[in-house]
DNA sequence: TTGTAAGCGTTATCAC
DNA sequence: GTGATAACGCTTACAA
């Protein structure tokens, strides 16, 4: 007994199969009685058309694609989160791929998009591919695609794509702006992976809203993370043991700022008494405990929504010109930015 | 100029489409000589078999379908960055959707799986049905689907499925009684929702440690959550306002705890000198960044990377008998389960 | 208003 | 070894 199919509701309900497809899609005309007939029948078996016979037919998948670079991490899984809701609010249904952060399974990922003829992808590519070769497979698979492609959060070269970005440099120049306005002269920036064009944005951010004030940063001041929170803590924990160090740190991002904090707080310091602190993103749970973190933040599940809409938008009128919308970050004061330090008080 | 297809290929290479197909898939005969021009053409025009068609003539998917409730928890992050890598190891595709915890997007995520001929389904419910008149909606999709289902964390009526579950019981159960020995007598808990299986249990572990040791648990010392943070923290801050209350508590889950702990630092109290605890899960950072909260946890990612190993077994051998699989937790203590009060000293 | 039939891009069963 | 050819379950002209 297999799974029942269009030509068996036709028979039940007395009619062809084309009757049915047209009840099932609402086109062309069929008679109130007839439609009533196949809709019971359809109602009383619960039958549903297979997707893969009709998009075949139909040459369009009902399916989008999204590639994101670290299931596991809370701004990626707000991201899903936003992108689900709208995918599925629309009965699009949407084939999820991860890639760790690895060229090898991005480049996959991309594959596994093109044989599932996915109607349109969101994507956050793992590495960035700069002039690198590979960039070149990239291009192809997205090019073979012929679906709209909406790149999230990282940049992917110089292609013509709709993207959802975010602020990232004037917000860790505004980050860095507050900590110099509270008093800091000697700043330090933990961040994140430079071969990532947002990372060399935050960094440049960092770098040139000291420069505006005229302030020098000492090359052992800045922290080559990679974003996540072990190398951050190595790094930390030797910046630590050096003689002296800045009395306040800007965190690129939000495992960057953990490895940091969990450095910090083991050598006994206090922030903002002893380390004044801003980071990149809301860190989730901590302001939630009574600590009163600063940070820059953008409306993480706002750009999942974002870049479901311009995607949708583009799957609909394909000529539509390609846009770049930028995620403005916010920049939340809450006290650990404060010097504490002898110096030129605010 | 419309997407390469198997004919073309045949074409290109001067042979018969089924020949193209039997290189593709390795299958039949082939000599070395065609299989080589073939492989050529192929690789020249980097050719995919549509997914689509192929399925369809094979009568079977390449997709797996996975349902969460909801997507940006931590925990069920961690279960898809499991699920994620299993899956596409072994060159299937994964279907997401997320139920926000809702019955209407749980019953309507089952019906995509259904369509989209998933060739097996990682399902977390969204509630929990019992004898729901729901539940018989759920049984018939999941009965139509015909593949193989394994159901991740919350288990689901009576119906014959694989699952993978985790000890809850006996986790409440050594949690409690950690800080029973601790020295505690008046303890409480951060209950998650009751009309969740898994709910009811971390609460009947509770109440039968405390029985097991002929501890009274008072009814106001229950705090009837609903899993997630803002409840929790607004019954704890009602408990605190209370004339006395425990002087330790065992939250029940992880974003639950994240409630509890924000009230209890607000109103100034310190842990464990004013209030010992533990929670069901590890508290992500927190315990990253000098806190000693202990905790009774389980192996996240393995729990997705079972689930997809039983769902697989199954595949291949639909005649497999169903297993449940129960990850146990794991009590690490921190300190933050001790007492100060003056009570019966360990 | 409805049914017939020709695809959609594969796989699989045949003959050759 | 290889190439026609009939499915697979649907949509969509085109007839009727």
């Amino acid at each position: 007994m297999s799974r029942i199919t269009i030509q068996d509701i036709a028979l039940l309900a007395g009619v062809g199969k084309a009757t049915v497809s047209r009840v099932l899609n609402g086109s062309g005309y069929v008679s109130e009685t007839t439609r009533a007939k196949v809709e019971k029948v359809i109602r009383d078996h619960t039958y549903a058309p297979s997707a893969m016979a009709r998009n075949l037919s139909k040459r369009a998948s009902d399916t989008i694609g999204m590639i994101i670079p670290e299931a596991a991490n809370p701004f990626f899984a707000e991201i899903l989160k936003g992108v689900s809701g709208v995918v599925d609010g629309h009965n699009l249904t949407l084939l999820f791929c991860n890639t760790d952060n690895t060229m090898e399974k991005d480049v996959k990922s991309l594959h596994t998009m093109y044989r599932q003829h996915v109607r349109g992808l969101i994507y956050t590519p793992a590495v960035d591919y700069g002039s690198a070769e590979k960039l070149g497979a990239v291009r192809e698979m997205l090019g073979k695609l012929r679906a709209p492609v909406v790149v999230l959060d990282r940049p992917l070269g110089d292609m013509d794509l709709d993207g959802v970005f975010s602020d990232n440099f004037s917000a860790a120049y505004a980050a860095t702006q507050a900590l110099i306005n509270a008093g800091h002269a000697r700043i330090g920036i933990v961040a994140g992976d430079l071969e990532l064009s947002i990372g060399r944005e935050r960094l440049n951010g960092f770098l040139e809203a000291m420069a505006a004030r005229g302030l020098d940063v000492r090359t052992e001041d800045i922290l080559k993370g990679r974003f996540d929170t072990s190398t951050s803590y190595r790094l930390t924990q030797q910046m630590l043991a050096a003689k002296s160090c800045p009395t306040a740190f800007f965190a690129a991002n939000n495992l960057g700022a953990y490895g940091f904090l969990k450095a910090v707080f083991e050598k006994g310091l206090r922030i903002p008494e002893d380390m004044g602190f801003i980071s990149f993103d809301r860190l989730g749970n901590l302001n939630d405990l009574g600590f009163r973190l600063s940070y820059a933040d953008r409306d993480v599940i706002g750009m999942g929504v974002e870049a479901v809409r311009l995607l949708l938008a583009k799957i609909d009128d394909p000529d539509k010109k390609t846009e770049h919308m930028i995620c403005p970050s916010k920049l939340t004061l809450l006290g650990s930015e404060r010097a504490y330090v002898p110096a030129n008080s605010a």
